[in-house]
DNA sequence: CTGAAAGCGCTTACAG
DNA sequence: CTGAAAGCGCTTACAG
């Protein structure tokens, strides 16, 4: 038995195909009496509008594309979940699609939007290929395809020029933060994971990074160091994979040379306190090990991870609203909007051995 | 700029709709010149043909649908990615929906299958809500709907009755293989942390209990015995949080009742450890912990875990063959394929402590 | 409140 | 090899 069609549905009603649309959409004027007959026909045989037609028809349905480019990850799933429910509260779905590496084009995006006629794309997590750069051209060609945008946990990564609006959490101040608590309890010696070159200076990571040279140039009087581990797999980043292979390196050609360890990731930072725990060094009490996004794993493993909670439901439902703003008020300008996340203590940081 | 159609393209190039839709198409009957003419126009004004139009005159595309319902794991993600390689050796394209728990009715699936003409649907773990039981006639209005299925990674849950395929790892034979693996240890106090109602018999959990107490009963006259604790949180089975509030609430009523605990899962696993670690009790020494999936976690974690790796690969494959077999031989009868998964025996297990 | 008709953007026999 | 035309299943002015 495949799908009944609006025709035949009218057919068995004994109604026009145009009361049948005005009964299944809920418009007001059609009478209560056919529109509760046209229903529980509908329900009886089975009938659901197809979508495709409908499509074609609005002129723009309430609908969003979310779009995650790459591996997904546990935090960008329950970000597409919050933000679905966000979303849903004014009346628009989302649609979430996957982009393999590799085909992160402007044009991926123009096919995604063409499908249905979606009032707007959120991009979870970076967009743009690896090897392109900072693709200078990307942000101009998205704009081109006429809806608004937002990227989610990420900064516009379109050339650096912030064509689209921007939500995510404060990755430098989140850094900057670790490393500070790590000054303060007195280490001197530091490390932090690496998750790229050096030229991706719009990574998260980099953004990382980027608060904790700041955190140890402000220390600069007290003789603090600040190391920087090159990234193992520059393709997997964010892995705990990376993480283990990243330290497990450095130790075996260096040894411990710092006291403590900032990570790109809670992921990242499992597999570096287990290639620390397998060199025969104890966390914390050898070197402390912090990571960041305050995954689930943070509270559970031993030691628990000290971390920046990534600020989720503030981040879903600043993105939803960024979005349906520049949905009903195209003339808007993009905006950049940074949350900050709260450090969380655990059991993998402490002062250094005396 | 919002996108053009097939027509202004047509105009532009100074040919009929049809040339440029053959040329899209790349049928053979369009002559190289005029098909590379308009496809170089195609790109010049990023002209892609709108999806809903063409699903609307196409009688079934070239494309399955993934349903998750609930919440994703990383397990279904990786399946999904396996997956959609898989079948894009085959032409086909696999798109992914999200049903949110609480919505999982045949309608919901009639409306997604409706929404293009999907040659077929893929469940990604279970389908259908717990508090309707086994839903006894969830199968056969999802039969009505049309098109072929399969479950992925779990049996069919539709009433029993098999009315359609599934593809899953040997949940039972797992859950055998651990259980005997301890018991060969020589552990002969053993505990299952369940995963919900004992009415849930087609659940993976219970599934994997099963196992667990075939290798028991075969081992009775060794005097092991086997507890089976009961879930802390019915709706979050398989987290880590429901891991970490069975054990301890079980802990605190009864204390270390067991020398070896057979967790429903890797997460479930790594909830344990933690419980058991802030009880003061050492794994595996005081308590052996076993896991199943062979998450990354699981290689990563102290005690990295003991478990059974999910035989991802073959899964897919053959997901995949099942799926295409069905959709180009829709007469051929549902077959139901269980897949071997491997024990991976690590540092959460080994002999009871004298 | 209801119906007949036009048309959304495509594909595909059918002619030429 | 190319074009004109019908039609996929809907929605929405426009009449009544």
């Amino acid at each position: 038995m495949s799908q009944i069609t609006i025709r035949e549905l009218a057919e068995i009603c004994g109604v026009a195909v145009s009361t049948v649309s005005r009964a299944m959409n809920d418009r007001s004027e059609v009478s209560p009496l056919t529109r509760d007959r046209i229903l529980a026909a509908a329900a009886e045989h089975g009938y659901v509008p197809n979508t495709s037609a409908r499509s074609l028809k609005i002129s723009t349905e309430k609908l969003v594309a979310a779009i995650i480019h790459g591996e997904t990850s546990p935090l960008l799933l329950e970000l597409f979940e919050l933000l679905e429910t966000r979303l849903a509260d004014h009346g628009y779905g989302l649609i979430l699609t996957r982009v393999p590496a590799g085909s992160a084009h402007p044009e991926t995006v123009a096919r995604i939007v063409n499908e249905r006629k979606y009032a707007g794309v959120v991009f979870l997590g970076r967009y743009g290929e690896d090897d392109q750069g900072e693709a200078p051209d990307l942000g101009r060609r998205l704009t081109q395809i006429g809806v608004p945008m937002v990227f989610c946990t990420t900064a516009d990564f379109s050339g650096g020029s912030w064509m689209h609006s921007s939500v995510s959490v404060d990755d430098r101040g989140g850094g900057y933060d670790l490393t500070r608590r790590l000054l303060d309890l007195g280490h001197r010696r530091l490390g932090f994971t690496s998750g790229g070159e050096a030229t991706d200076t719009q990574h998260v990571w980099a953004l990382r990074l980027d608060g904790y040279r700041r955190a140890l140039s402000e220390a600069r009087g007290s003789g603090a160091t600040g190391l920087v581990l090159s990234s193992a797999r520059p393709g997997a980043s964010y892995s705990m994979t990376n993480g283990y292979e990243t330290v497990r390196r450095h130790l075996a050609a260096n040894g411990l040379t710092f006291t403590a360890l900032v990570c790109t990731c809670d992921a990242v930072a499992v597999g570096a306190i287990r290639a620390l725990t397998e060199a025969g060094h104890r966390v914390p009490e050898d070197c402390a090990v912090t990571g960041f996004d305050d995954l689930e794993i943070a509270r559970y493993l031993t030691p628990s991870l000290t971390t920046v909670a990534q600020p989720l439901v503030e981040i879903a439902a600043t993105t939803a609203r960024v979005m349906l703003q520049a949905i009903e008020q195209p003339a808007v300008a993009p905006e950049q909007v940074s949350i900050q996340g709260r450090l969380v203590e655990r059991e993998s940081s402490g002062p250094p051995a005396a």
